[in-house]
DNA sequence: AACGATACCGTACCAATGAGACGATTGAGG
DNA sequence: CCTCAATCGTCTCATTGGTACGGTATCGTT
């Protein structure tokens, strides 16, 4: 059995813990969680479960009721998969694609004044994740002690992850000649 | 002048910062650093300063020497595009494709000891960035002061982000059941 | 000079993706 | 009924990722 790409454990994932869901239901699932580490653009939801059940992995049935929204199931084959890619600890490095950083890197090449501007816009928007995710962390359900602890894990994460960039890009912003060669 | 993507920006800036350049000496460069906070793959190096030269913003000339290869100028509408893009503070949100947080947000689904394997092997990953970006700032070379400033602010901002990451995985490869809420 | 081996360099191909416009369906409220 | 907003799905096109493959220079050896 050849490795999937991670969208698509992504979506056999989600209908694993979820039960069987339609593409729009993926699409939302997506949204409120996954999306932060993983984006997915909405129509890769509609492709990527036609996808799989081609492969076996999951099951289409079609809404007797209403739109007729199809409906996919995790087949056996789907769970196993799922399983063997939890189980493998290798991973593929992580990739950041992120505009500011790019900026930051070739910020020798413009006004010196622009990367203050760049530095305080970039402390903002990291500063509203990181109450974001605090927000989040605050607002778990502790008597829902399944999802809890996978949930805070991964919001502890994205905590760290912002708040070393909201302290770099403040740093940047208040006293930007300040040279760090500790 | 409408936008263009990040990695044409990548081009230009980097044709800006050392002069013209061949599509193989933008792939060693861009190996470089921009790697790690852009990864552009190497067959992109080619096409990208060949739809650059179409927009007019770079000028393609050939080496009249051996194996004539091409070679990409800045123009003057490319500067003048660089410098648009570095003076505006605004930038689209950060991506992150960590397959290594995919496998945790879904940790639950699997074995419990699988999240131990992970976290020791997410973890000497990071430490390894981690270190080698110590390293590399270490090896800086403080006689030049202009590319010094940019190198050191970007391997920091990489240091902070390394340094979170292995804070994280190590603290859940030691102790698994820890739950922060505070 | 001829040679092979090894790096260096470039292109081509195809499936997959990103982005977003557009269209269809539903159901709630008037 | 009718209308409007929300919901839901598909389509298209340029771009990308991934990688195999082919050509070209260089260098050490004889």
């Amino acid at each position: 059995m050849s490795e999937l790409t991670p969208p698509r454990y992504v979506v056999l994932g989600l209908i694993a813990r979820h039960g069987a869901m339609t593409p729009y239901e993926l699409k939302l699932k997506v949204e409120e969680s996954v999306e932060y580490f993983w984006p997915i653009p909405h129509a890769q939801l509609y492709r990527i479960p036609a996808r799989l059940a081609e492969l076996g992995l999951l099951r289409e049935e079609t809404e007797q009721t209403g739109r007729r929204r199809r409906v996919f199931h995790l087949t056996d084959a789907g769970r196993a998969a799922l399983r063997q890619w939890l189980a493998d600890p290798n991973t593929p490095q992580p990739e950041t694609r992120d505009p500011g950083q790019l900026k930051l890197f070739f910020a020798d090449l413009g006004d010196p004044t622009d990367v203050v501007a760049l530095a305080r816009q970039q402390a903002a928007q990291h500063r509203h994740w990181l109450d974001l995710y605090r927000s989040l962390r605050s607002g778990l359900d502790p008597t829902d002690t399944a999802r809890l602890v996978s949930r805070a894990r991964i919001l502890k994460l994205g905590i760290l992850h912002e708040q070393a960039y909201v302290d770099f890009w403040e740093s940047l912003a208040t006293d930007p000649h300040r040279l760090d060669l500790d």
